[in-house]
DNA sequence: TGTACATCAGTGAACGCGCGTTCACTGATGTAC
DNA sequence: TGTACATCAGTGAACGCGCGTTCACTGATGTAC
């Protein structure tokens, strides 16, 4: 499983930040590879490379460090698929979907990396990892954005588009933290779930015919289903 | 921050399990103050107890053992506070209300716990919380029924009980999870928060007086907002 | 009532491991004179 | 064109640490005779 060390041939002169990319990038496969944060240890990280532990130390002062840069390669990653899926599409509502199925789709497709950038300990790195970077890579402002023409548009109920974006990003983030926490969950096709996760958010629940506080009128009209 | 060791006088003849009650009882303890299962090791623990470490051996096989039974604890403790929350509420629609407002308020007094439970690897010990434990630990089953009676009442406007409690599922720990994950968000207040979501899942986004495939009909209506 | 013995509830010391990190070094390579 | 030298891109060996786990043990206590 981890290969022995492929043995990797000394930089030239001018060439010694070429290892910090290959540092980089053992890391982030490595990461892929295993499925937890933990496998990235400093030693395994430089025999991916096929280099000696020191060397790391030469591009990163400490651990620390090097987890925050590859999440950081994440988070831009993360951010650039959500803004490709939004490339050219002009309206709102149909934006707000394509974000997030680009969204579910990174992360079934990168769950480890979403893991720790969504669902890891706020404790580990919180002062890098500020409000404003988070928002940025989880395509937050985009949905903002979205969610505010759509309520000058008249399209939406409700009027705070801050909230609505919140609450957009609580219902993607909830269908794509279960899937990839509870693989073995008989969870309904990806597709489908999505589909009717931003069906939910977009209509509701609740028959349109029914009173909205169902407390005051439990169960008078036994509407028959169509 | 970590008491040195309290010195646990040894229990008498018959009463050598009460040292497995009192380890869980430390770990559940080491969990919470700490935040981090990783904090969870033998020797902590078994400090915590105030005993040496091979007594944990009397008990439990090895650590996972240990962790698992924690685990398990809290998996109770989190059902039987849902169920707690829906003692004696007749209406469905309420019953979700109600168990949605204890789940997150379980989540946000025990978060590490939920992050446990609920968000972390499936693979440390996937085989032991199989899908029934897990099922009936967050309640799901409770949700399952509420959903299917409001469906037979024709009070939702979907007709697969499953799907739609996967969905309550996913929007309630979207909340849940994320309030964790990042508590440093400038989110809404939880109770607005959380009340926005059943309301998002009860009733939706869109105006009710739109075109559902939006799609199809671009910014043609501008309604004017109330 | 006295005593040998089995059992119980633990303990002390040590094992091997992988980890992050440091330190003094090495050998190739470009540059100044 | 030749050579001394600074610099660059790393390396090898070792540090101390905390971890899970094992092993042989100890001392109190109940029980059988």
């Amino acid at each position: 499983m981890t290969a022995p060390a492929p043995a990797r041939p000394r930089a030239r002169r001018g060439e010694g930040d070429r290892l910090r990319e290959d540092i980089l990038a053992a890391a982030e496969r490595l990461l892929l590879d295993t499925g937890r944060e933990s496998a990235l240890s400093v030693r395994a990280i430089a025999d991916a490379v096929g280099v000696s532990p020191p060397s790391i130390y030469l591009h990163f002062a400490d651990r620390d460090e090097l987890v925050l840069a590859v999440c950081e390669r994440h988070f831009q990653a993360f951010e650039e698929c959500l803004l490709a899926a939004i490339q050219g599409v002009a309206d709102p509502v149909q934006r707000i979907r394509r974000m997030s199925e680009a969204y579910i789709r990174f992360g079934l497709e990168h769950p480890e990396p979403y893991r720790i950038m969504f669902m890891g300990s706020p404790v580990d790195g919180a002062e890098e990892f500020s409000q404003e970077k988070l928002a940025a890579a989880c395509g937050f402002d985009h949905v903002l954005a979205a969610v505010q023409e759509a309520i000058d548009a008249g399209r939406f109920r409700i009027d705070d588009a801050f909230l609505g974006a919140t609450l957009l990003w609580s219902t993607v983030h909830g269908v794509t933290s279960l899937l990839i926490a509870k693989p073995w969950f008989p969870w309904p096709e990806p597709e489908v779930h999505l589909a009717a996760a931003l069906d939910l958010c977009e209509r509701g629940l609740l028959r349109l015919d029914q009173p909205q506080k169902p407390e005051k009128a439990k169960k008078t009209t036994k509407a028959k289903r169509p």
